[in-house]
DNA sequence: CGTCCATTTGAGGTGGATCAACCCTAGTGG
DNA sequence: CCACTAGGGTTGATCCACCTCAAATGGACG
């Protein structure tokens, strides 16, 4: 691993293009880490489960999964991430979930050891760190609402809004992962997924331009079916 | 709410009964907050979703369960808490989810404005409260598998190995919870729960005496079927 | 001893999984 | 430029694990 494009530079504080303030800036700004660009390719490994966790990354370009698997292959995948989004990150030494990249991506990366350094100087990276966590923790407790009480077709749409909330807020979603993914996201099959999403076609509450091209025409409607 | 027996008492240093460090000692001792006992009966909330987070919970006796609710009252238990547990604690200012009181139950519990405070002089207690928040990330994570992955005996053979962990390690384990509970923490209804444990006993995995005393004759079996 | 609630057990229904074609579309190469 | 191919996506038919509904059993407590 780390044999592709290295493109070393200073602790980047220059405006990126997020709407929301930039939490890995947040980070390394305040101590002025050296932050290191990386791409991988579709498909390819970020991070393996149990792998020591030596850096922490942020999504530029793409999209990544992070994944746990049971022995005879199930997938749960816990997170997708998109351009903006931090993972990684551990209190522990090892990740607990696998990472992949689900598209060719581009993600900015600092030693860990660097952020510890700086949080134990500074309390508000601490700070910073664990309101990261936290958000995960967030994340994963409405997952597992959907998980363990929701129907196919709630947990499909769903899906729409936070894609929708996290993609493009505007017109056209471009989902970046194939229906498999869904469905190990979801805890369904990829053929419960395709069945619903054709029913919400039909239903004239999405439209599609391609498969992974698609507009919500009715977000209440979602809304409501969301339970 | 706060109305029943009070009981402060200064920073109980004192050894508490627990094989583990204490994650909570380790946060009073260090700063020397105040820490307050108080008690709770079977099924009375101890927060609500989306209320204020003012204070930080460890259990001393009984046992808590936390929950998100769905608009038609379906319900997901996010976790169980056992006697040396912390919760509540949060890095935004509002809880996530329901806490309620699963048998009669005593907590002790400490300001959320004293640990921020001492988070703020002492980075050791900021890292202890991010540790914490992070290994109820761990546990979520675990469940989305359980939730999303498992098959019904699956699931009953990963909660009774939980348990078991948590509660006993040595014989006979007491479970605080009913049936309905277990069903609505592992994404079943309670008659699949009370199948499954049924043929556990009829296959000599596991002994009952009473409902909710069980002892495991079998742990590896156990193991080899949570996949 | 009777009441109440938790638990077990049974019988039948169903939502989503499984298995199997088939269909698109993008990419390849002639 | 078009035929060919491969991988993703859709759709259909069938199955079954778990849910639902219902009734019986058991245990705790007045």
């Amino acid at each position: 691993m780390l044999t592709q494009s290295l493109n070393t530079s200073i602790s980047s504080t220059k405006a990126v293009p997020f709407a929301k303030p930039d939490q890995f800036c947040a980070l390394t700004g305040h101590a002025g880490l050296v932050a290191t660009e990386f791409s991988y390719r579709k498909d390819e490994e970020i991070y393996g489960e149990d792998e020591l966790a030596e850096y922490v990354y942020q999504v530029i370009r793409g999209a990544v999964r992070t994944y746990k698997l049971l022995s005879d292959g199930r997938r749960q995948i816990g997170a997708f991430l998109l351009p903006g989004d931090v993972f990684g990150l551990e209190s522990g030494t090892s990740h607990r979930l696998t990472a992949e990249a689900v598209i060719d991506t581009t993600v900015r990366l600092v030693k860990r050891s660097s952020l510890e350094q700086a949080a134990g100087v500074d309390v508000q990276v601490g700070r910073k760190l664990w309101c990261i966590t936290a958000g995960e923790l967030r994340h994963a407790e409405n997952h597992m609402l959907l998980l363990g009480c929701k129907n196919a077709m709630e947990r499909v749409a769903s899906f729409l809004l936070e894609m929708d909330h996290r993609l493009a807020g505007t017109g056209m979603m471009a989902l970046p992962m194939c229906r498999k993914d869904i469905g190990d996201y979801l805890g369904l099959t990829l053929e419960t997924v395709s069945r619903a999403l054709s029913q919400l076609h039909s239903d004239g509450v999405l439209g599609f331009s391609g498969a992974r091209q698609i507009v919500l025409r009715n977000r209440q409607h979602l809304r409501n079916m969301d339970a």
